[in-house]
RNA sequence: GCCCGAGUGGCGGAAUUGGUAUACGCGUUCGACUUAAAAUCGAAUGGUGAAAACCAUAUGGGUUCAAGUCCCAUCUCGGGCACCA
């Protein structure tokens, strides 16, 4: 008998893999296709861990499952390679990010290759080669063609020692991530997407979605929607205030307004007695970090100066100024009614305003109907270096411009120094000759924001269906076969990422490029794998589990799959169990070994061979992995005590090689038999005998055993029980009823 | 604070529709093989009990012939949102 050496058969299937481009997909149109993904990764230099692993597994077991059912299976793969890590360690070391992000997809592809992935290599994509970012600024250009992509001044995190604009994650407790200064607040002119404009219609089509529902509910709140109304309260015969409400009903309790610190009109509604204190606090409000405004929740806040009159009960009431109304949200201004809103209330509380209890009057006597979101529109611009450049340029009076789409892509400049230079701006602005452009014959300057890395992948998905397009970023026929995409699959990203997806998808849609207007049928949210403690893996902590490591030691590729699948739930998060990889291990190796064994002489696992087959199939189907893998071991212990036929293990090794596709690979080979996925027949489930379980009052008391034809006759199974020696003892004083249920082969006495 | 989701052996977890609670794996114990160990194979394994039996799916009620599953309340943990008027 020969051992099982995992790390030579991979090595061998592999390289089958590699020479026979075996997963490589075409479109063949009288097939059905089938089409799925991950969400592509970030190419790290640490390389693969865990939860990769666990990701692309569902997704290998998903595909490799569709291709033995012989559908026209496409799974490709790519690398989302612009963000914050290459661009860090290109400060640190002057190292162009370029070079770090070759190195780092190198080894991922290496190590994806490594896991025995059915991937088409041929389609490998990555958001940083000109060739890709190229359409991502054409899509860029369509948007802004229609309106969607806009400039507009805006409130950013500001650091005035680094001199340069900080996203939200940039910003740790209030201070700089880099100097450890105090952030602020700063205007600035940034480029945004008009991901409103959609924001009716990303709502009402989630429930369409097969997704799950945490997920859905996430959008859904993220998006909220409020209807409600706009009322004008008049300051002076010419000048008003609107406000958003929801509950324009409670008009006649509104004793006071309140606007945002940043309400663009707040300098008119001050006086000469009131202007140095309202200015100091929006001064003030501005500094106010978001965790601090999270943390202290006190109302603050100072009179304006300024009295607006009630439409509806016609008093003149003061208009104060305070943070815990919201620039972004509605018209910046809020009607207080403190007898309703608990905020409200705090407020005239501490400020000795009046509360007045309110009838309700009609919604629409004193305002118009307006619907309001939560959902802002998409902050794009990014002072970075380590993204795609924004295709415009301004002209001498600050225009904007469209870079013409014949003159794609605006290639990243090289440069020597990748820090921001001193006015903000990206280490794009330090390189001058590439800053010059001529459109029509009139000079211009480069923008020097690139765009959020989200952008790029808002649209990766499509470009798999043609990825080497040069003409265009999809092509037309290759999206109408391949997509929508069938599954996709991820850990993260649940309200960012899918959202915009959907939000490109559906904008595309109206221009006429894709002829579907959701993106994702079905979504697989996959949980974390946590170290041994239960705690998230983290370098500091020292405990991450490498799954190279794993490999190496011996366990090779499909131990660390199948356990991976086995570990628990797909949705869930699960803890990493050294020991119980060894146990997935054991049973691969057990599986290898039954080839080795004396065949059985005689068939007797016909009805767990059909079993097995149903359960595996209907547990791939439910996406119930750790199930799966259960029912396999299952039959492999029942292999072991009764014996297994060729017939057994060439199902056996179908019905593995989702899971451990190298080890059933070369079982199948050595067992001359295909992969095709096999089918069961209801017929070979029904065994010889069937158990009834007899129940006194719903306890379980015996089991009689019967053949299957008796199932049909209750009479004679309830005469059965009643004579029973383990049943007699509950019966002597006869029974109430007796309840048969057939399809639980159950009987219960009640006595 | 609000909105979801989840609580099952020593541990990870199973239980398609209300119908044998604890599949499968880990761990533990015993046995076989071995000079010995590892590996492998086999057996046992929710608790109490000699047994019969009784008690067990976070806690307390309820519906039902029958509840891990349905209903009501409470507790705990996890996730999301967090002054959105």
């Amino acid at each position: 008998m020969e051992r099982y050496e995992p790390l030579k058969i991979e090595e061998k299937w592999q390289k089958i893999w590699e020479e026979t481009s075996a997963f490589k997909a075409e479109e063949l149109k009288n097939r059905p296709k089938m089409m799925l993904a991950e969400m592509f990764p970030y190419p790290s230099g640490a390389g693969l861990h865990v939860g990769h692993v666990r990701n692309f597994t569902i997704v290998d077991v998903l595909t490799r499952f569709y291709h033995q059912q012989g559908l026209n299976v496409l799974r490709p793969f790519g690398y989302d390679t612009f963000g914050l890590p290459a661009e860090n360690y290109a400060i640190k070391t002057g190292t162009a990010p370029q070079e770090v992000t070759k190195t780092n997809i190198a080894n991922f592809r290496k190590q994806a290759k490594r896991l025995g992935y059915a991937i088409d290599w041929s389609r490998e994509i990555n958001t940083s080669d000109p060739e890709y970012y190229r359409w991502t600024q054409w899509c860029f250009l369509q948007l802004y063609k229609k309106g969607l992509a806009y400039q507009k001044e805006s409130y950013q995190w500001w650091c005035p020692v680094d001199q340069t604009v900080l996203a939200n994650e940039q910003v740790e407790n209030g201070k700089c991530w880099r100097c450890g200064h105090e952030v602020e607040k700063k205007k600035m002119k940034q480029w945004f997407f008009k991901i409103t404009e959609y924001a009716d219609e990303l709502l009402d089509e989630i429930d369409s979605l097969e997704w799950p529902e945490k997920i859905k509910t996430m959008q859904k709140n993220w998006i909220g929607r409020s209807v409600g109304a706009e009322i004008d309260f008049m300051i002076t015969n010419s000048r008003k205030i609107k406000v958003f409400t929801t509950r324009p009903d409670t008009i006649l309790g509104a004793t006071f307004l309140v606007v945002a610190p940043e309400y663009p009109e707040l300098e008119s509604l001050v006086n000469d007695d009131t202007r140095e204190e309202v200015l100091a606090y929006k001064a003030a409000a501005l500094k106010k970090s978001e965790i601090e405004r999270q943390e202290n929740k006190e109302k603050t806040g100072v009179f304006t100066g300024s009295y607006a009159i009630n439409p509806a009960t016609k008093a003149k009431i003061p208009i104060y100024v305070a943070d815990y109304v919201l620039a972004g949200y509605g018209t910046g201004a809020i009607m207080a009614v403190p007898a309703m809103d608990d905020r409200d209330r705090e407020f005239a509380e501490k400020f000795n305003l009046p509360i007045v209890e309110t009838e309700l009057v009609d919604r629409d006597l004193y305002g118009t109907p307006k619907v309001t979101y939560r959902m802002r529109d998409w902050l794009i611009s990014r002072q970075r270096y380590w993204g795609c450049p924004i295709p415009i340029a301004y002209d001498k009076e600050g225009n904007p411009h469209p870079i013409p789409e014949d003159q794609l892509p605006v290639l990243i400049p090289e440069v020597d120094d990748y820090k921001p230079d001193n006015s903000g701006r990206s280490a794009l602005a330090k390189a001058k000759d590439w800053l010059k452009v001529t459109i029509n014959g009139e000079e211009m300057t480069r923008e020097t924001d690139t765009l959020d890395g989200y952008a790029c992948s808002s649209w990766y998905l499509w470009r798999y269906a043609s990825p080497h397009d040069n003409k265009a970023a999809w092509d037309p026929e290759a999206i109408k076969y391949w997509e929508p995409v069938d599954y996709y699959c991820g850990g993260d990203h649940a309200v960012a990422h899918l959202l915009y997806v959907r939000f490109w998808c559906k904008f595309f849609a109206d221009e006429g490029y894709l002829p579907f207007r959701e993106p994702i049928k079905r979504l697989l949210y996959n949980g974390y794998i946590n170290a041994p403690d239960g705690k998230k893996m983290s370098k500091s902590k020292g405990n991450v589990i490498d799954p190279l490591d794993v490999i190496n030691d011996g366990y090779g590729a499909d131990t660390l799959r199948t356990y991976e699948m086995f570990i628990g739930p797909y949705d869930q998060d699960a803890a990493w169990d050294t020991r119980s990889v060894g146990g997935v291990y054991r049973f691969l190796n057990r599986c290898w070994n039954l080839v080795f064994a004396k065949p059985s002489p005689e068939d007797k696992n016909i009805v767990i061979r059909n079993k097995t087959i149903k359960k595996v199939t209907s547990d791939i189907h439910r996406y119930n992995f750790n199930t799966a893998v259960a029912a396999l071991m299952e039959y492999v212990n029942e292999l072991y005590k009764t014996g297994a036929t060729n017939e057994d293990l060439v199902i056996l090794a179908k019905l593995l090689k989702p899971f451990a596709p190298h080890l059933a690979s070369e079982m199948l080979e050595r067992l001359n038999a295909t992969d095709e996925w096999p089918t069961w027949d209801d017929k070979y489930l029904i065994a010889d005998t069937v158990e009834i379980i007899v129940q006194v009052n719903g306890k379980l008391r015996a089991k009689i055993s019967v053949v299957p034809e008796d199932l049909e006759d209750e009479s004679k199974i309830l005469s059965l029980a009643l004579t029973n020696d383990k049943i007699t003892k509950y019966t002597e004083n006869g029974i109430k009823k007796s309840i048969f249920v057939k399809k639980a082969k159950l009987l219960n006495l009640v006595v």
